[in-house]
DNA sequence: TTGGGATAGATGCAAACGCATTTATCTCGA
DNA sequence: TCGAGATAAATGCGTTTGCATCTATCCCAA
């Protein structure tokens, strides 16, 4: 059954029980550690960061979203986005639609003033950003974690929906 | 001012903004989903998770520590993580004790009841991470994260404080 | 020694959150 | 076709959060 020689993306050794839970640690306090200054940035006095993570999302996706698929891009309750949404709707940011082919379905579209909202604080968001990790990793190690993280995001949720 | 040849621990390419922004939406992106699955465990039910962060912070310094120390490794602000160890003092899992030295200082400590929670709970918690991260990653990239963030955090909380 | 600013933590209050439940719609087997 | 369960989103309600402010203590230069 063992392959004869090493095939070209053969994974190597299954992981511990105790090396999976610091991995998660250590990935959770990097996330804290940059979070916390991040979210001190004067760009996010009139958006928090949690509304801007909505306005990003929904900027991916031209068409729109469904309220439970923006669901699984946040770290909010389904309750909480909803009325999340109910306020971006009312600062004229997002707009809220019937789903087609679905009745119970509401669709969730950035609005203009929305897309050039997330675009401006896009960009003092990325540029603190910048400032605060531009120097902690060469470019190297940088792409190293996106593609870590990429892959650890996406066999999450492919092998364990919710 | 260069060095003619490349030092052993010499830093590559600065990386550019973009990559930089990149990484860290990877990075928390990773780290959302992970979260939410995680959270979703029966052992948070009774203990949420802000909370077994603060106990589990507290397990690892015998010592206590100081309540603004403890807001650097908590994504809190100051006023809630106040009230939060006021609650968790009111359920007998920690020690509220006036700082020697320091009039104005609290310091916050684990009682004997609130080691033995995090312990359980904390073991759950591991075996949850294990499930859900467990084989997305082999040892060898998971070392690799654990390093990669470590670095990262470290950086971030030297350079930038708060 | 003393007074002005800095720092640590607590508190009032409105906004936001999560849990549980409700309402509306969809799906599918009998 | 029709009714039982599943799914999407909204809502009631008590709890938790953050912002601004307040009090108490500390530090230090004049």
């Amino acid at each position: 059954m063992t392959s004869p020689g090493p095939a070209p993306t053969e994974a190597g050794r299954t992981p511990s029980v105790r090396e999976t839970a610091e991995a998660w640690e250590s990935l959770f306090r990097a996330q804290v550690a940059v979070m916390r200054r991040i979210s001190r940035d004067p760009a996010f006095r009139t958006l928090g960061i949690t509304e801007y993570d909505v306005l990003f999302t929904l900027s991916t996706c031209p068409d729109g979203l469904r309220l439970n698929e923006l669901n699984d891009h946040v770290l909010l309750a389904q309750s909480s986005l909803s009325r999340l949404v109910e306020r971006l709707v009312r600062q004229g940011l997002v707009s809220r639609t019937s789903a087609p082919g679905d009745g119970r379905g509401v669709v969730v579209r950035l609005t203009e003033a929305g897309r050039g909202l997330q675009r401006e604080v896009g960009r003092a968001h990325v540029r603190e950003i910048a400032r605060v990790m531009g120097d902690a990793l060469d470019a190297d190690e940088l792409a190293e974690l996106t593609a870590l993280t990429g892959r650890l995001r996406e066999h999450v949720v492919t092998h364990h929906p919710l």
